[in-house]
RNA sequence: GCCGGCUUGGCGGAAUGGUAGACGCGCUCGACUCAAAAUCGAGUUCCACAAGAGUGUGGGUUCGAGUCCCACAGCCGGUACCA
């Protein structure tokens, strides 16, 4: 050792405000060894009966290559302090993570590195996972799985089958087998056409550019990543999800929900009703369906949807040639072309209708604007009172009659599409009011026969198919000989994707499985169907899994599922926080699913998420969404090596509501640092070598005695657990804060107060508090041994929050003129008087006439003078 | 267009119809230091003190409105010819 090195201080080597980087590793390696948050189900040995359980769940991440970015913690802190919460006051709670891990980013990814994608998946998922545990998440780590495990995608495979052999029966408003169907004599071909998972060949989002084809409720997405999505007629599975239309918005009500999703999910189901009405034309039937049934007298003519079946047979010869062009111009014409130009196009075909209300003779003509799968793809145009018809009539010249009178007399019967109104030119209606003439025009048509009320909704049957190589293959095969489709054995699942070279889209639509010819040949006379699930399959049934995630025998065991998932009306997941970007596709699905499920008794209630929270976006410092383009995209990664995990759990949650969407600041981070280095500095200080040690603050000197500082404590025990259960994280974190604050200008803190401020702080920085809390009892032995996560939350003494006295506002015609201090019982006379004798008071009152005193007792008093 | 949501200091945000701006960031001043960082303390809606004004705008209810009601504007999100 001869040289003398001195080594100066790089700025950005500063010493941490506090050793985080020391002890939060050390307590996430306690955690995973001694599976701290390990939850025992009904049935093992251990399991304590008479708690009451508790589900709290996240959405499971996408492991995409980019890892976690700050979006990720923020519901899952939220979820994660409620967990901790919930198991301080007596639940058992269940609080599991896994990962979605099929799905097109991963093989597109796949694809660009030419790696095999379940090598760059499961890669992703080490780093998820490392990532996760970094932040101190007390999940139940035992209880991980991937929708990419074989021993998942069985199960996965094994409820399509349930889809697959089931119904859905009318009656019973319910699932059943298609096998009592068979029994009652139904053909193939019958029980084919009603099975929840069929094949179907219809106009279809294919996306030529990533080779697969992709559901209504995605392809939006999709199109404005910048791939191609077009229209294309190809033979497709599909799950029948409208048959359970009416129960999904049903049975949306009574769940806890934020009232915007379930607008939103109401929404896209779209339920609409009205009635269908015959027309007849040349002895053709042609039903119509309307809304408006009471507008009838007011259908001046008809359109056909382009593509509508009798088109060519009602087309008059002299406008044969400009119906076929005007429907060929519209076959070529993407969706995104059709709906780009609202300018009404249309064509006459030479034919008319006879209106059943009246005898009348109506056109007949085609145009883009009415759709072939709504309603039954024609419609009756009443101008007078629907903006689109009145548009295409102006435009060609069509009569427009009015049949409703606008209630208020300023507003114009012409496309006046409102109900307030009242009937008129429509005979036995007339003087009607808009509903009432509904209701009535239902019962004459169903009365003559000529129609019948008839609910309507927008939502389509799931496209559930995919060209790719990435998803659960489908346990079904074709016979090459009766051309049929039929289900592989149970006993056959998992069936997993062959191992293959080359696993690209090749842009035939039967998708890259087809390359995989001895896969494909599944018996002599049985090829194997090619096409994949899509994403959403795994993740609308993982919630269920993690309750039984090792069971081989079963998807669940009845016994668990009953015990986690029963429970209070309507029971299910207590707690499902994440992105409001699911609203519609996931949680839609995944309701679906699990209706099938409850049909079969399989799970114990109809409904699988009893309260959802979404969380607001977090953006960037700018304000702007984060993005990779933008630069200012926030990794974990970095504020956690620069400020510790807990500073970011605490961070997130102290940037405001959960719900709303708010702008990242890393110098709030900072703030938060600040306060966490505080609460360390309440009980440790550094000594001559550098070392935390205790500090002398904290005092074992315990006596009933009621300080400023136990008084804030209990305050902020009251607050916090407040808005714990709330879910106001920001406020219950200010209050924290404030007690530090309190503490730190202490001379002496004693060690039961300080211990349950700990205690509090636990679910949101759990590092930092066990930490401390391990500290502090190598002094004050008598301190409980076992962790502060594994105590008993701590409650407050309501006899401390008193106060003797309380400030009194006071106020002269509603502004604060004055405060007063008075006991905080006084009378109502005695603070009026008080009031009146203040001098500022009468300063304001003076030439004035005191008309009223308004006393609120412990609050303040207004005088009204003038 | 239609349907939701939001709008409070320089910034993030707090406020059972009852002191608007808690808590944090930033900034200013002070202590400590040779100095800085860190830390601690004081201050910080606007305006020149008092007075006054002030929660997107305009009205209303009320002794009293950020909060309730009506109308409007701006921003964000969803949806888009669904008869």
């Amino acid at each position: 050792m001869g040289d003398c090195i001195i080594f100066t201080r790089d700025m950005s080597e500063r010493k941490n405000p506090y050793p985080f980087d020391i002890f939060e590793p050390a307590w996430q390696a306690t955690w995973d060894a001694e599976k701290t948050f390990k939850v025992l189900n009904p049935g093992e040995e251990g399991f304590d009966a008479s708690k009451p359980k508790c589900y709290i769940l996240d959405m499971f991440p996408y492991p995409s290559g980019a890892g976690l970015h700050v979006g990720h913690p923020e519901g899952y802190t939220a979820t994660d302090i409620v967990s901790r919460y919930k198991r301080m006051t007596g639940f058992n709670v269940l609080h599991p993570m896994g990962w979605d891990s099929f799905g097109l980013p991963a093989e597109q990814y796949a694809i660009k590195t030419g790696q095999h994608p379940s090598i760059t998946t499961y890669a992703n998922i080490d780093n998820f996972r490392r990532q996760l545990k970094m932040l101190g998440f007390s999940y139940d780590w035992d209880r991980e799985i991937a929708t990419t495990d074989p021993a998942y995608v069985r199960w996965t495979q094994w409820i399509f089958l349930r889809l697959y052999h089931s119904y859905y029966n009318e009656e019973l408003k319910k699932a059943c087998p298609v096998s009592e169907l068979e029994a009652k004599g139904w053909t193939r071909e019958q029980i084919d056409n009603v099975r929840l998972a069929y094949v179907a060949e219809g106009m279809v989002n294919w996306s030529p550019d990533m080779g697969t084809v992709l559901a209504n409720e995605e392809a939006e997405e999709w199109k404005s990543k910048g791939h191609i999505v077009e229209r294309r007629k190809l033979r497709q599975w599909m799950l029948r999800i409208t048959a359970y239309a009416e129960r999904l918005i049903d049975e949306l009500e009574p769940l806890d929900w934020p009232e915007s999703i379930k607008l939103l999910q109401r929404n896209w189901i779209g339920k609409s009703t009205g009635a269908e009405v015959n027309f007849s034309c040349n002895g053709k039937t042609i039903t119509v369906y309307t809304t408006r049934p009471d507008t009838l007298f007011g259908a001046t003519y008809m359109v056909l949807s382009p593509e509508h079946e009798l088109v060519n047979e009602i087309t008059t010869a002299e406008q044969k040639e400009a119906v076929t062009a005007y429907q060929a111009a519209c076959a070529s014409k993407s969706d995104l072309e059709r709906t780009e130009s609202k300018d009404k196009t249309g064509v006459f075909t030479g034919a008319y209708a006879v209106n059943p209300v009246n005898g009348k003779e109506i056109p007949i003509w085609i145009a883009d604007y009415v759709l072939t799968g709504y309603g039954t793809g024609a419609i009756m145009a009443v101008p007078a009172h629907d903006s689109r018809d009145y548009e295409f009539a102006v435009k060609f010249g069509l009569p427009i009659i009015q049949v409703v009178q606008p209630d208020n007399a300023e507003t114009p019967w012409q496309d006046f599409c409102g109900y307030d109104g009242t009937m008129v030119n429509s005979e036995h209606l007339n003087g009607l009011s808009v509903p009432e003439a509904k209701q009535q025009m239902i019962a004459w048509l169903e009365e003559k026969g000529y129609g019948c009320g008839k609910v309507n909704y927008k939502l389509r049957d799931w496209l559930f198919s995919r060209q790719r190589y990435w998803g659960e293959p489908f346990p079904i095969v074709w016979n090459t000989k009766d051309g049929n489709h039929y289900a592989i054995p149970e006993s056959e699942l998992p069936l997993l994707q062959p191992e293959m070279e080359d696993f690209k889209p090749s842009g035939d639509p039967r998708g890259p499985l087809v390359k995989a010819t001895q896969w494909i040949q599944y018996s002599e006379e049985c090829t194997r169907e090619t096409n994949t699930m899509p994403q959403w399959a795994g993740s609308c049934w993982y919630y269920l899994r993690y309750l039984d995630p090792k069971n081989e025998k079963a998807f669940i065991d009845p016994e668990v599922e009953k015990y986690w998932m029963g429970g209070t009306n309507p029971g299910g997941v207590d707690l499902y926080v994440g992105g409001t970007e699911h609203a519609v596709l996931h949680l839609l699905y995944a309701r679906f699913w699990h209706k099938v499920l409850y049909d079969y008794g399989l799970v114990s209630t109809n409904e699988p998420f009893n309260k959802l929270v979404n969380q607001g976006l977090i953006l960037g410092e700018d304000s702007q969404k984060m993005s990779k383009s933008r630069g200012n995209v926030v990794n974990p990664d970095d504020i956690v090596r620069e400020y510790g995990a807990d500073s970011l759990r605490l961070y997130e949650m102290f940037m405001g509501p959960l719900k709303e969407v708010k702008p990242w600041q890393t110098k709030g981070v900072e703030g938060i640092s600040r306060f966490l280095a505080r609460v360390w500095r309440v009980a440790m200080v550094e000594n001559q070598e550098g070392e935390w040690v205790l500090s002398g603050k904290i005092t074992a000197e315990d006596n009933d005695e009621v300080t400023p500082v136990r008084k804030e404590v209990h305050k902020t025990i009251k607050k916090v657990t407040e808005d714990i259960e709330d879910m106001s994280f920001n406020t219950a974190i200010s209050k924290m804060m404030e007690c530090t604050n309190a503490m730190t200008s202490a001379s002496a803190v004693t060690v039961s107060d300080y211990v349950q401020l700990l205690h509090v702080l636990n679910p949101f920085a759990p590092h930092i508090t066990e930490e401390l809390y391990s500290v502090l009892r190598k002094q004050f032995t008598t301190l409980p041994a076992c962790q502060l996560c594994q105590q008993t939350w701590p409650e407050f003494n309501p006899e401390y929050l008193v106060e003797n006295t309380k400030e009194i506002v006071i106020q002269v015609n509603g502004k604060l003129r004055d405060k007063i201090t008075v006991a905080a019982d006084a009378p109502k006379e005695e603070l009026e008087a008080a009031a009146l004798a203040s001098t500022r008071v009468q300063e304001f009152t003076a030439g004035k006439t005191v008309r009223k005193v308004i006393v609120v007792p412990g609050r303040l008093v207004n005088i009204v003078a003038n």
